[in-house]
RNA sequence: GGGGGCAUGGCGAAACCGGUAGACGCAGCGCACUUAAAAUGCGUAGGCCGCAAGGCUGUGGGGGUUCAAGUCCCCCUGCCCCCA
């Protein structure tokens, strides 16, 4: 075997990456260029934090994104496909904890690491365009768009319950505590404290983010479903109950509930406070203080979501004092319970334990009275064994509302409550104003200076960046690093000139990502954030690709950047992403112990035919699961290339799984896509020894004197054509795609070498522009080798994407599928363009019909013509 | 509990608007090449019955609509995701 007949990646790839290094092939179009006129194109990746180490998913993420980068390209868009490090995070700050290194030189060195990972798959990514977010010229602009945000009034501080973290000694985001209440890093039980934080008032935006989903056309239905439901809009009426005296008369204050079911005030058996309640403090009653401090502690443990699930118990305390229903005028106890929040709607619910679950499960657990005020229409009380009745009905025992259905009822009791002064129909979300304070060092500094006359004090644009400062011990954990480094915080104030102190808090990192896919339309404006004409050419994303772990946080809070930016006059759209393609996990093959519940790498085990626990000799459950180290079923893309090649890894994973789905990482499978890159190099090896070379004018073809094999090469070739360009068109199918090329592939084998010269040419020009997106080196060696390029300069990657002949695709003789009664009973070779009464009569002379009609005529014939004859007997 | 999704050979999957289920690949089996193996090539392959021709059956289970159902409708089961 000759050297030339081989194919070894090894050999190729790195010599054509330096080679389109060379060409820069991978370069953005400028702005006023006319060499690559067409549509803009944004092909977008989530950009990765930089751990040092490269993973599957994020392989499986940029060669998604690099597939379609290249075929608009190649279609003759200008294409925008940077990428990025999110790069702020504590990962880089533990780093330094643990081994004192500094987190930039920490990152930095990561991200070079990984930098070079990511170029040996040959993407097609402008790295002139790099941005890495705790760069001071790029955090700079992070903190810029902050001002915009206080500038708007959509910056605040306030004091608020927060997640505390006693070990990290930060607070937390409700979605960094677990079930159980415990911090998803350190593992400790996250406390409640009152701390003044800085929030974004993303709640401002609600109803947009809401009501602009359903634009979202690109965008998998179930994301917008996840983000509606995140919203959380409901619309119901916020009541106000009077507190009452130990003697029964009005104190004065007043509890204002907020409630999505008014229509349920008849049946309001007492009222609950959350135990974070201001009024707590004021109304407990002396005898209960004590039971009442020691309930608030016990609470202050507890996670939202164990307080508030529908199956954990209810637990709360009466605190002596008594409120008066708005309309019935009864008297009702006040209580607080773990299960209702202080942050969410005003803090307090009315108990209506007959309609709604929660209430239910309270009432009966301290025996609190049940009173149904409605009942299912037509039909008698409802048995409360089970549970409250939450559906409409028809009213009962709710005075003058009795006999309504509830949904009037509803509004009727909204009205009564404005006109009488005691509440109002009101919007609630579910979703909070977002908490940005970090009390951390590696994170973007909030650009604001406390001080005692002026108050808080932008920092002003022109002294922008606030850096970072250098050398603060990050060795104690007892609050903010920055806050210990004096010579930092102290500062003068940008208004007055007094001495006055820097804000210490840094910002949460998803602060950092809600705006990079601005910046890559202009990463070295040093004059603002984006220049306004770049952003306009390239903005929205057309391709957005990433995990579904991001389906709510990030796309939320981009989303809502975007507005934000859009109502200062810096954007001129709505909405950043335009297509989102929530790409499925890498999985790996997991050997576990069920008996012991540990994981057994896969090297420990000894046939994995029969996998046996190594100690113990116990047989191992083998299943798929997200790859991770603690599992031991990660595959490292480095071995994987180094073995197969980038061009093989790229087509496993592009044929293995359809993008959204879950892929699950097969070594066999991998080797079979090296043997299918092998085929097509020995496919064209033997075409240039048998003298075939790729003109730069192709030879035209004489469709007339095409032989039948000739003619079904040229079919299979336009059929590729046709069926890529839908695989990729509308959803994102490259699973298939990858099995067109095959198929085409294996026309090839069977005709290519019978074929003319033309035709043979036709054949393997395509199959190479086909190719070239999904193994770029693979195209772009054999393209060299049928000298298709002869000078050098030029690349498979210029050439423009191949159009299907239509013609090509016509057939003479078609396969007519005849069926009996809708069973296949047989087929017939029939002209493609005859007409449904022809097939008709075809099918009823055929001996498929003799055989299965016996002689009688058909009762009903169905003529599909181009498919089937049905004949019904 | 509410909302959404999914279920197809031994495995990953494919199937436009209801029209030949299982394309393409992995693993398997048979054959060729080879002293042999690897590699490669060719063939075979849902299940059951049959020497074969062929027949029956088959897309989680049950029912329905239709000339025709993986695809549409109803019920059920199991799994996954989100929200509670």
């Amino acid at each position: 075997m000759t050297d030339s007949s081989r194919y070894r990646p090894e050999a190729i790839e790195e010599r054509w990456q330096r080679h389109w290094a060379e060409l820069r092939l991978d370069a953005t179009p400028e702005l006023d260029s006319d060499d690559a006129a067409g549509e803009p194109f944004y092909a977008l990746s989530m950009f990765p934090y930089p751990s040092g180490s490269l993973h599957m998913g994020h392989v499986r993420n940029y060669v998604i994104t690099d597939v379609i980068a290249r075929v608009q390209r190649m279609q003759g868009r200008r294409v925008l496909h940077p990428m990025g490090w999110d790069a702020f995070g504590l990962p880089a700050e533990n780093a330094a904890i643990e081994r004192g290194v500094d987190p930039g030189v920490w990152t930095d060195r990561n991200i070079a690491q990984m930098r070079a990972q990511l170029q040996r798959l040959g993407l097609s990514i402008d790295w002139d365009r790099e941005v890495a977010t705790c760069h001071a010229d790029y955090y700079r602009w992070t903190q810029w768009l902050f001002l915009q945000f206080l500038e708007a009034g959509l910056a605040y501080r306030r004091e608020a319950t927060v997640n505390w973290d006693p070990i990290d000694n930060t607070v937390l985001a409700n979605e960094q505590v677990d079930a159980e209440g415990r911090s998803w890093r350190s593992g400790a039980l996250v406390e409640k404290r009152k701390l003044r934080q800085w929030f974004l008032k993303i709640t401002a935006y609600a109803d947009q983010l809401l009501d602009d989903l359903p634009q979202l056309q690109g965008w998998p239905e179930r994301v917008r479903t996840m983000q509606a439901n995140w919203i959380g809009r409901s619309s119901g009426a916020e009541l106000q109950f009077d507190v009452l005296t130990p003697d029964g008369s009005s104190s004065g204050e007043r509890i204002s509930v907020f409630t999505t079911r008014p229509d349920t005030l008849y049946g309001a058996t007492y009222l609950v406070l959350a135990p974070e309640h201001p009024l707590v403090a004021t109304l407990t009653r002396a005898e209960q203080r004590l039971q009442v401090e020691a309930f608030c502690n016990l609470v202050s443990r507890q996670s939202d979501q164990d307080r508030t699930a529908d199956d954990r118990p209810k637990r709360g305390v009466p605190i002596g004092a008594s409120v008066r229903n708005p309309t019935s005028g009864e008297v009702l106890p006040l209580w607080i319970a773990d299960y209702v929040l202080a942050e969410y709607g005003t803090g307090a619910v009315m108990g209506v334990p007959a309609h709604d679950q929660r209430d239910f499960l309270f009432a009966r657990q301290y025996e609190l009275p049940v009173r149904q005020v409605i009942i299912p229409e037509g039909s008698d009380e409802h048995a409360y064994e089970g549970g409250a009745w939450t559906e409409p009905g028809v009213m009962i025992h709710s005075g003058p509302y009795d006999g309504l259905p509830s949904s009037e009822a509803k509004q009727r009791i909204i009205a009564a409550a404005e006109a009488g002064g005691w509440g109002q129909g009101r919007v609630q979300y579910r979703l909070r104003d977002w908490l940005i304070s970090r009390q951390r060092y590696w994170g973007c500094p909030i650009p604001a200076i406390h001080c005692e006359a002026c108050g808080v004090v932008p920092v002003p644009k022109e002294q922008l960046p606030v850096e970072l400062p250098q050398g603060v011990s990050l060795e104690g954990r007892g609050g903010s690093p920055l806050a210990r480094l004096e010579s930092w915080v102290r500062v003068a104030c940008p208004c007055c000139g007094k001495p006055a102190r820097r804000e210490t808090d840094t910002m949460d990192t998803f602060m950092c990502s809600s705006w990079y896919y601005l910046r890559y339309s202009d990463p070295k404006n040093g004059e603002q954030p984006f220049g306004r004409r770049a952003v306009d050419h390239w903005l929205p994303v057309d391709q957005y690709v990433g995990g579904i772990e991001h389906a709510i946080l990030h796309l939320l809070y981009s989303r809502f950047f975007t507005k934000v930016l859009r109502d200062r006059g810096l954007l001129s759209f709505d909405e950043p992403f335009q297509r989102l393609l929530t790409q499925g996990m890498v999985q790996g093959i997991t050997y576990k112990n069920s008996h012991s519940g540990k994981y057994v790498a896969p090297a420990d085990v000894a046939d994995l035919s029969d996998p046996r626990d190594p100690i113990s000799g116990e047989p191992l459950e083998t299943f798929y699961e997200k790859m991770s180290k603690s599992k031991y079923n990660g595959v490292d893309p480095a071995v994987v290339i180094d073995r197969y090649g980038a061009d093989t890894a790229r087509m496993f994973i592009l044929f293995k799984a359809p993008p959204e789905k879950d892929l699950e990482w097969d070594d066999a499978d991998v080797e079979g896509q090296f043997r299918f890159l092998q085929r097509l190099w020995r496919l064209v090896d033997g075409a240039v020894a048998r003298g075939v070379t790729l003109p730069a004018v192709p030879t035209a073809i004489e469709a007339a004197e095409l032989s039948p094999g000739e003619r079904q090469l040229r079919c299979a070739v336009h059929t590729a054509i046709q069926a890529i360009r839908e695989d990729l068109d509308g959803d994102v199918q490259l699973n298939t795609a990858v099995s067109e090329l095959m198929k085409l592939s294996n026309a090839m084998a069977a005709e290519l070498e019978k074929a003319s010269a033309p035709v043979a040419e036709e054949a393997l020009r395509t199959l190479l522009l086909l190719l070239a997106p999904f193994a770029p080196h693979l195209a772009e060696e054999l393209w060299q080798k049928l000298e298709a390029n002869p000078d050098g300069h030029s690349s498979v990657h210029r050439q423009r994407w191949p159009l299907h002949d239509a013609a090509a695709l016509v057939r003479d003789m078609i396969q007519l599928v005849i069926q009996v009664k809708g069973k296949v009973r047989g087929s017939l070779e029939v002209p493609a363009d005859a007409d449904a009464a022809t097939l008709e009569k075809l099918a009823l002379a055929s001996e498929v019909a003799a055989k299965w009609l016996e002689g009688q005529p058909p009762r009903r014939v169905i003529v599909v013509p181009g498919k089937l004859v049905n004949l019904v007997p």
